[in-house]
DNA sequence: ATTATCTATAGATCTATAGATAATGC
DNA sequence: ATTATCTATAGATCTATAGATAATGC
């Protein structure tokens, strides 16, 4: 417990007037640490970048070295959420398994993830202020990732217009709404709701 | 077209400077169109109070003439989302139907509306912002709310504990997300998304 | 007299920039 | 010299209140 003033990292630079409070071993990091927690607690209009210096105990001038806007923070956070399943969808897309195999692999991760993640950034996916083209990167992003349920799916149903294509993508993110809300979900485990929701996916596509 | 400032509406009260500008028979129904607009395209704390009395064609201070709060009108806005499902929830409970009819009929009111809503109020359902006190009797409405959708489901599930009981609620919801998203989903009309989204309702709980 | 609006403004923000300062590293 | 921080602040908001004004209704 180092309840002094002075910070526990060392090197170049002017130090900083508190100890540091964050998880992340860059500053970077606790910035968006305590931007994520702020962010879905409060809101993203709703915290300032004060707010957001006091729980990394900088000033807030100093968040500038590292982020030239508040939206590149949340820019930042949003496109580490979905690079993963991304990444995996890419290679899922291309793979030699059966299609329903392969969606329900990468639905594993991608549900895993949104459970288990520190904040539920995925609540502030529906977010309005995402329209703004700081965030086109992450819109392209998303939009792959929901073509890449979608045609995996589709491969698994006799026509490929079946608007069933659609469910896969949504019931994964159902752990979004789930996390937000816990309060009754909360009588099951993250695991239990993940083989739920991958039943789910089956089910509805059987 | 009435491009002058004199206002069509005619009663006590001085004149507002423009002409209305928004659907709703009274002042406190124009301002809530605009203040659904604004909330659902640009975001709730991103919108100011002068936008809304902008849009609504009144001057930002006479908003207050009306609502206490900025989130007097979202929570107005809210509850009025839930109202509707909410009294069709508590009647189904006690119906004497087969519970798979009852759900079904419910979720079939819930997501049309949620489809044809003139605003996608749904997509503020996960705003941190609502944790406050003022939306606590929204927060308890949809709560009820899923709680019927659980019941109504636990009732054709034979293990009442099942997990799968939690799925509809989230498959309703999921129109709201498809709505936001409808980059894809617009190849599909919200008849055919009301009828995917029972049928996979069915298919979780067979 | 009552009502619905208006004008004006207090007080509290908020984001981002400019420029100083206190470390390390060469 | 470079870096990471700091202090200070400009300029632009924003919400909510106070009090004036212009209608209608009795």
């Amino acid at each position: 417990m180092n309840s002094s003033a002075v910070p526990a990292r060392t090197g170049p630079g002017r130090p900083r007037l508190a100890s540091p409070k964050r998880a992340g071993s860059t500053a970077s990091e606790e910035i968006l640490d305590a931007a994520a927690e702020l962010f879905t607690t409060r809101g993203f209009t709703a915290t300032s970048t004060r707010m957001i210096a006091e729980a990394v105990g900088m000033r807030q001038a100093s968040l500038y070295h590292y982020f030239a806007t508040k939206d590149d923070m949340l820019a930042d956070l949003l496109e580490a959420t979905v690079s993963g399943p991304l990444t995996l969808a890419r290679e899922l897309l291309v793979a030699e398994d059966p299609a329903l195999q392969r969606l329900l692999r990468l639905a594993r991760y991608d549900v895993t993830q949104l459970a288990q993640s520190r904040w539920n950034l995925g609540a502030l996916y529906l977010l309005p202020e995402l329209a703004a083209d700081n965030f086109a990167a992450f819109r392209a992003a998303r939009d792959e990732l929901a073509n890449a349920y979608a045609s995996l799916a589709a491969e698994t149903l006799s026509d490929a217009g079946d608007p069933r294509r659609l469910l896969p993508f949504r019931l994964v993110e159902s752990m979004i709404m789930m996390r937000s809300d816990d309060q009754h979900s909360n009588s099951y485990s993250a695991a239990d709701l993940t083989d739920t929701i991958l039943g789910a996916i089956s089910a509805v596509l059987r």
